[in-house]
DNA sequence: AATTAGATTATAATGATTATTATTTAAGTA
DNA sequence: TACTTAAATAATAATCATTATAATCTAATT
């Protein structure tokens, strides 16, 4: 997304465009690593050194209310965030958490299948396979 | 699974057999309401008395780890355990939460077919679809 | 019955997230 | 361009699910 794509779309939304927001907004949109929020406030530190969490965490949720990432819950009581919302599949290593995407058009195809069967209208939804990676496998979990 | 099968596996595991085990073990395999940690001490209060929380922990741990139930994490930082560890999908309202499954011999055949193309070799899988149920709707979010 | 490794309880600690409040600023208006 | 104000930010406190700790207690073996 360019970034006067974004400054008008947080206009039209109703939020005023900061020097922060921005920044976050281009950051996590960016990103392919599904970053935690402490991940994303340690990035920000380095342009803006007084910069709080606490405007990290209200930047995400509005990108995630207005549709633009998918918050990932984790087990281990973490959030990462998505800038992929469409339906793929997170491989996901159940030792280091490290998180890998697979994704292709025939997934969304056979998930589009399974979803007519639901009878529902999705919102969004999260796809995730549980491995141990190769590098947890090596070292016997 | 059966009161006198469930202690066999988890002597065969190692784990000593106690009464509070027995019990936790019994409600989280029946349940079909994904419960919290929390309901389930809620639970486990009525006949144990004095149970501690940590205990509650305890056993659904070691219930994970040998592969009965399976965690599920959530964006508001509260895991739940579904003792249904085969693929199914989890239909969530994305405002109050409550889960439905889906569980239907298609959704096990065409996920095995997305499994194949991945090339790994899944512990374990999440399948979560988003929507705003009934209520919620009504209400207006 | 004695032994002991593991389980339980009670409670403290942790840490991610949310809430609060004073200050600052974006953006509309005169 | 200066004024206005509603919203955003920063700093910090509060919350709360989960984990860690340590002192009993007990299942299961000898």
């Amino acid at each position: 997304m360019e970034k006067q794509q974004l400054i008008t779309k947080l206009r039209e939304k109703g939020f005023k465009v900061t020097p922060q927001r921005i920044d976050i907004c281009r950051f996590i949109l960016s990103s392919k690593e599904h970053p935690t929020a402490d991940r994303v406030y340690q990035e920000m530190l380095r342009k803006h050194p007084t910069i709080s969490i606490a405007t990290v965490y209200q930047t995400l949720h509005l990108l995630n209310k207005i549709g633009l990432i998918e918050e990932m819950g984790s087990s281990v009581g973490i959030s990462r965030y998505d800038p992929n919302t469409s339906p793929h599949i997170n491989i996901i290593c159940k030792n280091c958490g490290k998180i890998r995407d697979y994704e292709e058009e025939s997934v969304r195809e056979l998930w589009s299948q399974i979803i007519t069967k639901l009878k529902v209208t999705p919102v969004g939804q999260h796809l995730e396979v549980y491995i141990y990676c190769d590098k947890c496998k090596e070292l016997g979990t």
